[in-house]
DNA sequence: CAAACACTTCGGCGAAGATCGTAGTGTTTC
DNA sequence: GAAACACTACGATCTTCGCCGAAGTGTTTG
């Protein structure tokens, strides 16, 4: 088998302490700087540029030119994929080995991603706010209808907190499940929404997000994704983290 | 984020070629001697026995000594999957970046491992077989009901060909599914009969499987497993691939 | 008990590559 | 047009680490 020195190949590159920073700081979805990623892995410009290119000669990083700045982001939710399997290896490290997986799980399930809600729930939520047109999405920006307006107001969900600056609604890609999420202003609300009224709370040290008994009956209730949330039916840790507040497994 | 330097630290041990002709080698859940791994990743013992013990001790490979050798095999399906998103990734490089992931999308749901068949199907296949009673299995062990030694014969499948001295029937732990599929004799008789019988096909260069149509539709009458398998109803590759015979795509 | 075997430890060699200072190109701002 | 800015190219230094020869420990075989 020569796939050896391929991965190796792969391997080495997210193997260097400041490649393997700039890519957990893109993991998210965002996009950066080059600047940005030098301070963030903590070396100087030209080191930073140079790993920048090797990672993207690769096809680790998609670049994108923009004035005199370049803007770096994964190039595929493959990659994301990639580091989270190298993320949940290198939390457990030689320590219970056992029945670990369930934090990716978890993180599968419900995450944040930045300031908003990632994940099985979140994608699922998306498709219902588009169904019922509430949401228009494309490509590279969103927009909420009347309707839609109408719905978060009686919600109760605060659209007016987020400063004029930032973009009001836009997809944000779901590295997990390949489909578009809420971002921007309208993800935040609905995020901060759900952690106020107790539907998901953050775990411990984690991006994963815990939904609460609560949580699922709210959040059916009210977005009529029933198929996204855990159940009874549904075996596994999901489940049975949603059926206590207090079983919080550290991820 | 203090995730950085810890994925660095175990994708810089992956990123060595010989460790990782080491973990390819293991990818299928064999277990292999120290000597062996030291042949097939082409170093010397010593070198070969530094490496493994940095594996070990980083909790990515699970050893066993018995008599005066040792024996390893990755950890846990974790560090399958980890391998097999880097596999995923490193296959594709930089160019073609869309749609890549049939590659994996195919070894998920068909693949060979040694030699029988691992990924959706032979799941399914063992669910079906332990629900219809026609074989027993517990964590490290399985047995063939005399049900199960007919339905064989009625099927024609061949449990005689395999040597006396090799298990013959034992779990095995499918690392895309995280349950067990069928390995030692019945799991070997099973996947050579699929072969003959042009229920499924080698895919070149690749463990993956094709699944025929004719393999499409007597997996179906044989085992009941029609949610296993591609429909017409169920996009993607896996769809189009089992249309028709020479759609076959370089994984 | 000796010999063969499987594996590990030690030590020195050598190559790979990460780092940053200096200097350069292209872009924006004033 | 000059200055500030974002990024890149080159080169010297230095650390790290893979590598294998030699020697050592524990196990099996005859």
């Amino acid at each position: 088998m020569d796939t050896g020195p391929k991965i190796a190949q792969v391997a080495a590159l997210v193997g260097d302490p400041g490649r393997a920073n700039m890519l957990s700081a893109l993991m998210d979805g965002r996009t950066l700087t080059a600047t940005e990623l030098a301070y963030l892995s903590g070396v100087a410009p030209q080191t930073a540029s140079g790993h920048l290119a090797k990672l993207s000669d690769a096809g680790l990083l998609a670049v994108e030119r923009r004035g005199r700045r370049r803007y770096f982001r994964l190039a595929s939710p493959l990659v994301a994929r990639m580091l989270e399997g190298l993320m949940v290896v290198a939390q457990e490290g030689p320590a219970r080995q056992r029945n670990l997986w369930r934090g990716g799980e978890t993180l599968r399930h419900a995450r944040t991603c930045y300031d908003h809600m990632a994940g099985r729930i979140a994608v699922a939520i998306a498709d219902r706010l588009v169904q019922q047109s509430f949401i228009l999405l494309d490509e590279d920006g969103g927009q909420l209808t009347d309707a839609g307006r109408s719905f978060f107001d009686a919600l109760g969900v605060d659209l007016c907190l987020a400063s004029k600056r930032r973009v009001f609604c836009r997809p944000c890609l779901d590295w997990s499940e390949r489909r578009p999420h809420l971002a921007g202003a309208v993800g935040a609300a609905i995020l901060r929404h759900a952690l106020e009224h107790d539907w998901v709370e953050h775990i411990r040290d984690s991006r994963a997000l815990l939904v609460t008994p609560v949580g699922v009956r709210e959040l059916a209730a009210t977005f009529g994704i029933e198929g996204a949330l855990p159940t009874d039916a549904c075996k596994g840790p999901v489940a049975s983290l949603s059926r206590g507040r207090a079983a919080v497994i550290p991820v």
